[in-house]
DNA sequence: GCATCTTGGCTACAAATGTAGTTAAATACG
DNA sequence: CGTATTTAACTACATTTGTAGCCAAGATGC
């Protein structure tokens, strides 16, 4: 189930949701208010949009809907994760991996995390066995 | 330069394209006759697309178009990944690289063989200092 | 040479997306 | 109370994307 695609606007509008829980629109448009340029009422299209594609719902406070996310910010990472490995690395996680360590800068805590990342991975794997 | 959009179904256009180094529409209709439900007009208007957008370029030969990547693959995977990143780890490439080392299944071997990535990876970032 | 096939060019059209405006009802404020 | 504000609903419209059809000119097969 949710194979959701969540458009690049809609994203945005999803992250302050996400993060504060829930929220009205007012709310949406004023965490959104500094990082984009957008009109409110391009936000409420597509707070309206994201219920009708049922990544948001909302309860009914008098006249104002509080928004919920309907999908976790989780989710959709992993689907859209998904999509991309797919696309750019023809579902090689390995390449994936690749590509971002190399093409990234990364610090030696950085690296030394992944590492432990990678240890502990191996070892929840061999247990699993 | 280059912040080329290039849409999922355009994508798979590219790939016989990237894969050959130059080919006819012929041939990319053949190559993704497969995988993909296409009609052969589907094909051609990506292809059309594709030149209008400066993904690809041709050379006339008599009265057919033999098409050459005007980008590379992996500068669109760059980008790709960019706004993958951006949008879904807010540009936190740890974050990324510790999502898919965790929502994949990995062999040992693929692990060991990022280990050793990461370790390239630190020696040169030593040496280059 | 002529019918056929192939090719690029152009047109079409629905759905998704980005970006608002309008309106009517509910609410808040004075 | 009455006016200003807020809110969701509905409408609008250009652009991008997915998906294809039609056409005229050139190439091909017989």
């Amino acid at each position: 189930m949710s194979e959701l695609q969540i458009s690049d606007a809609e994203w945005d509008v999803m992250e302050p949701i996400w993060a504060s829980g829930a929220c009205t629109a007012a709310e949406v448009i004023k965490a959104l208010r500094e990082s984009h340029d957008w009109n409110p009422s391009t936000i409420r299209t597509l707070l309206a949009r994201l219920v009708e594609k049922g990544a948001l719902d909302y309860d009914v406070d008098g006249s104002k809907y509080i928004y919920r996310a309907a999908v976790s910010r989780n989710q959709c990472v992993r689907v859209e994760g998904r999509s991309f490995l797919a696309k750019a690395f023809g579902g090689d996680v390995t390449a994936l991996l690749a590509h971002f360590v190399s093409d990234s800068a990364l610090s030696p805590e950085q690296i030394e995390e992944l590492r432990q990342l990678l240890d502990t991975k191996k070892k929840s794997k061999e247990k699993r066995k």
